[in-house]
DNA sequence: AAAAGTCCTTATGTAGTACAAATATAAGTA
DNA sequence: TACTTATATTTGTACTACATAAGGACTTTT
């Protein structure tokens, strides 16, 4: 066992994680899951036989049944029992990306992943652009022309992005972005607060626009680095 | 009230989605925390507190709450109570990012993401690269030069990519990449039982270490679409 | 007076029972 | 056969009970 060495000052000791029945439930029925093979629609067993199984009470085994129902991997329906399902993989995600309980360091992270998608789009874009989207991107830019108020613009500038990623027809990734919107947010306005003004790239929207309309995806991508090279610059 | 129209059939009528208690507790618990402002290291009422506020059982309060605890979003201790944490936001997408669970259209998207991380990756790595990083790489080339076995040249292929986004120095792209490996793995088995060939790219990895050493980042993007064109090629 | 021990209280963790609600299956009836 | 009714099964919710850990107050010891 292990000896508490009296007297010794710091014992370097890590305190144990204490692994709760629940979680160990979850993680017995995830290994079956996997271990089976279990896909969509397969039926899985009963509370009570898997509560018997593992020797716990059907109350822990509901807590760990939980955690899956909410994931999405499985469903359940009154006498039918339980079925494996598609879990949604962003719904997990979306209940935890909230700037505010991200510490610094998670929140710079994501800044950088979402550049780095931004930068990585060029190639699906070009790929899958139509022409009725084309005009879409127009309009945005139009409107961003016209706009009077900041915060007009900076809907003119989130809508550009967002058709961006609409265009490049993956329709995960154009939710992973919209995900990680408010984290960014959040970040460029605390960039805004040290540097008190809005920084701006050499490359705008129509700029971009234009390349798209006539260029090829490596053009657009030096463009969408010299528009996004402020925020290139804030990373070390 | 709904009424069913006798004998009119089909009446397009979505059929009301059962939302369970769990659920509805959940979603309250989570528009609490927000509303609240609650941060990491916030305690948060007690079991009992929450179950009579909202009129329910405690089991459900508990199914809940575990829930939560999945995410990491709080952890309790005995008498103290509970309090918010620091949730790691990839935990839930480890469980979900199952090839075998999801199906064909996730898994193309997914795959399509992978491409889209490789390509936007450049200007990271080449801010942050260090010198023997280099040689870290030149290793692995060295070892895919003298690879004997299709399987150590497919191992050298993933020590390859994981280590650039181990070079550009951003944990979450870099574990974000390693849950997407096995979908990615995945639909490349698939393609390559199509064309019963592997699928070069004109750009190899030395090419790709050649230019990290001497070239620029546009010029590093180029060839890393070189690298990955046969995928590319296989996308819509 | 500081350290250690004891007891009490509180909140979570686990077990068990009971019953409601829904529904597939079987049985019964026109 | 077709339609209705009973039955059994399985999840959903509630409640009780007790175990377990841990903070606090109080007492004892050195």
């Amino acid at each position: 066992m292990i000896e508490k060495k009296k007297g010794s000052g710091d014992t370097n000791l890590q305190p144990l994680e204490k692994i709760s029945m629940t979680d160990r439930v979850e993680n017995r029925l995830g290994e079956y899951f996997k271990s089976q093979g279990l896909v969509p629609g397969d039926p899985i067993p009963k509370e009570m036989e898997i509560a018997e199984a593992l020797g716990v009470s059907r109350n822990v085994v509901r807590e760990a049944l939980s955690r899956f129902k909410m994931l999405g991997m499985i469903e359940t329906r009154k006498r039918r029992g339980m079925v494996m399902a598609q879990p949604d993989i962003l719904n997990s995600l979306e209940r935890v990306l909230d700037p505010y309980i991200l510490d610094s360091h998670a929140r710079k992270e994501i800044f950088e992943l979402r550049l780095v998608l931004e930068m990585g789009l060029a190639h699906l874009v070009f790929a899958r652009i139509k022409e009725e989207q084309l005009s879409e991107l127009e309009e945005i830019v139009q409107r961003e022309i016209n706009a009077k108020s900041v915060k007009e613009r900076v809907q003119c500038d989130i809508d550009f992005h967002a058709t961006l990623y609409k265009i490049a027809g993956n329709d995960i990734l154009g939710r992973f972005q919209k995900l990680l919107l408010p984290v960014f947010d959040y970040e460029l306005s605390y960039e805004l607060k040290l540097k008190d003004k809005v920084s701006q790239g050499k490359v705008t929207h129509q700029g971009l626009y234009e390349i798209l309309k006539t260029g090829t995806p490596e053009e657009f991508q030096s463009a969408m680095y010299e528009h996004l090279k402020p925020h290139f610059d804030t990373i070390a």
